[in-house]
RNA sequence: GGUUCCGUAGCUCAGCUGGAUAGAGCAACAGCCUUCUAAGCUGUGGGUCCCAGGUUCGAAUCCUGGCGGAAUCACCA
């Protein structure tokens, strides 16, 4: 369907050429939707063209509006308004593309285009800690954004990359081996990202004892007292043998990663994410240090006396960058960049983006900058969607003050006020056990996930868990109830035989709130353009919510199915229909489910 | 200190590729269920859009400089 608006500025720069002999470009034309408050359905802002039309914003706008009539029959009418040009376009137009629109399987998506995939990076965990509110937003985030590319036109693939090695993962082994007596996630009957993440803070609570003891008796600083606790020592020595691949340290690492993994998997599965491949540090940082040699042999890098990989960095603002250490091993950025090249190998993207928080765009800088020397065809793909940190009413997450909220404790309370709050409205009656179950987790998942995007994901948020999330006003389960609602007509209309019937738009007399409504569903394309290029949830999120605030004046104000007049009851049963699988196929994009009833 | 991001109603957030009188929700107060689901709808009050300059016919939006907050500047990830 080609839009409107393109036709119309196509318009008013043939009316500018015709009637003042001027040549404009179309960028300059500025169409946007009328105001609500006034009458017509696009505005045309003529201010821009006073100088090249020598005539008064009044006069310019009047005479572009009677070219515009006159040359297109899709307007109807037009209304100089303190220099704004309003149209309006004829009641048939609008009749037509409610029709047409719901006739779409999915209105508002386009068919993804495989020739240049997206790869969307989220969730990047490490397995030493289970998941926390801030991975939550990360997970929401790049779920989302990957629905709402693959829904823009873009094929998408989902990618997950783990971090199961380094200095970190030999703690909690360490820890479990000194003092775990063989605990595993059946015999303690925890889930297995808890018990390992157990046995990380209890090195580090022994670490700590040490390194205060080191401190009085040596008189060290903090960073020389942990460096040199035996414990520290003997992390080290770990991972030495882990790198060694010595069979016996492999092994426990093995075990105990899969127990990280499978409590991941479950709390994935709680939050409806998914990935379709999944990355192992443990593997790609073999093909960053290849990559990184390569580049010293080209010269892109340098080394350094000691024998550690530098990249200089210097002349494009930044900083000289350590690539891999004197004694060989890799450090971080290593292996994203052995991670790229894998990606680019495995997908051949257009573009690949890396979710991930704004405490990283520095380390993102630099990627960029040494994938550039390395002259990789890539560089210009990587985009970091660097959203913000999610924040409690007394500033950051911090585990050692027991104030980071545990991703399956949050899922666990927003259940809870689900079940409770919906077992108070009383209007499950009929629901089987299993129904309800399924109810109540959709509900507290679907207020959760819109409390997260719908906030501009670039900025930092705040979270009180003291007051828990709302289930009225600007929340998902009003939007669910939304979709309830017109579910719940629609059934009522198929009992009646009448849904699938059509409506005479000439014998339709349409009113204000209808109107606001198609206007808001006619845009939803376009919000998930906006959306896709801008990486931006909150976007549709916001828009989402319009609409059902929309649909809900509306359904307040008039009636449906006791709507005398049959022919403006199927219109109304059109629009509200319409208006339900624009909320549901919005809601996926947010990976919210949306129930029949509620 | 350098760099980046943020600053809009009591609180949480929209609006930011410049356009008409700056919007929602929550909280407060006042109404609306014999009619398709009241998790809804309607109304009232609530603002130096951090400050100061600049660009422009027009600035919450763009530029410069302050102020305030956050992140980062690791041989951690």
């Amino acid at each position: 369907m080609s839009k409107i608006e393109d036709k119309i500025v196509i318009q008013v720069q043939k009316a500018i050429t015709e009637l003042f002999g001027q040549e404009i470009d179309s960028s300059s034309i500025a169409l946007q939707n009328t105001r609500k408050d006034i009458e017509g359905d696009f505005t045309l802002v003529v201010f821009s063209f006073v100088k090249l039309t020598k005539k008064s914003p009044e006069e310019t706008a009047q005479l572009i509006g009677e070219y515009l009539k006159k040359h297109m029959k899709e307007i109807d009418s037009f209304q100089v308004l303190k220099g704004f040009l309003n149209f309006t376009l004829h009641h048939q137009y609008w009749m037509t593309f409610l029709q047409k629109a719901s006739e779409e399987n999915n209105y508002g998506t386009t068919l993804p285009d495989e020739s240049e995939p997206v790869v969307v990076e989220y969730s990047s965990p490490n397995t030493n800690k289970p998941l926390h509110l801030g991975h939550i937003r990360n997970n929401l985030l790049g779920y989302s954004l990957a629905q709402i590319l693959e829904a823009s036109g873009k094929k998408t693939y989902k990618v997950n990359l783990v971090n199961d090695r380094g200095i970190h993962i030999c703690k909690s082994m360490l820890a479990w081996m000194k003092w775990g007596n063989g605990e595993t996630p059946e015999s303690s009957k925890k889930k297995g990202d808890k018990l390992v993440g157990d046995y990380y803070v209890l090195f580090e609570t022994a670490l700590r004892k040490e390194a205060q003891a080191l401190k009085e008796t040596h008189n060290y600083d903090d960073e020389n007292a942990r460096n040199n606790a035996p414990l520290m020592q003997e992390a080290r020595e770990l991972l030495r043998k882990w790198e060694a691949r010595d069979p016996d340290v492999f092994k426990i690492w093995k075990t105990m990663n899969g127990w990280v993994y499978r409590g991941f998997d479950s709390t994935y599965q709680r939050l409806g994410v998914s990935f379709d491949k999944i990355y192992y540090e443990s593997d790609t940082y073999l093909m960053g240090k290849k990559i990184v040699l390569d580049g010293l042999e080209k010269s892109a890098f340098f080394k350094k006396e000691d024998g550690s990989v530098w990249a200089d960095l210097t002349n494009e603002g930044l900083d000289e960058k350590l690539l891999l250490r004197a004694d060989g091993t890799s450090v971080y950025i290593t292996q994203d960049i052995g991670t790229a090249q894998l990606r680019f190998d495995d997908y051949n993207p257009g573009k690949m983006i890396y979710v991930v928080g704004n405490e990283q765009n520095y380390h993102f800088e630099v990627l960029k900058k040494a994938l550039k020397k390395l002259e990789k065809p890539y560089t210009d793909h990587l985009h970091h969607l660097s959203y913000g940190m999610v924040e409690l009413p007394q500033g950051k997450m911090k585990s050692r003050e027991g104030t980071v909220v545990d991703a399956d404790d949050l899922m666990d309370e927003m259940y809870k006020t689900a079940r409770k709050t919906t077992e108070e409205l009383g209007k499950i009656e009929g629901f089987s056990e299993e129904e309800k179950e399924n109810l109540f987790h959709i509900i507290g998942m679907g207020a959760l996930k819109y409390f997260i995007l719908k906030v501009d994901p670039k900025k930092n948020m705040l979270f009180n868990p003291e007051e828990s999330i709302d289930f009225n006003g600007n929340t998902g389960p009003f939007i669910q109830y939304t979709h309830a609602r017109i579910r719940s007509i629609i059934r009522k209309a198929e009992e009646k035989g009448i849904a699938d019937k059509n409506f005479d738009p000439l014998k339709v007399v349409i009113n204000i709130k209808e109107k606001n409504l198609i206007r808001s569903l006619y845009n939803f394309p376009q919000i998930v353009q906006d959306a896709a290029a801008d990486m931006s949830p909150a976007l549709i999120a916001n828009y989402v919510y319009e609409l059902a605030k929309e649909f809900n004046q509306f359904y307040h104000d008039y009636s449906v199915l006791n709507e005398p007049d049959e022919n403006i009851s199927l219109f109304r049963l059109k629009l509200s229909g319409l208006t339900s699988k624009v909320i549901k196929t919005a809601m996926d994009m947010l990976g919210i489910e949306v129930p029949e009833r509620m």
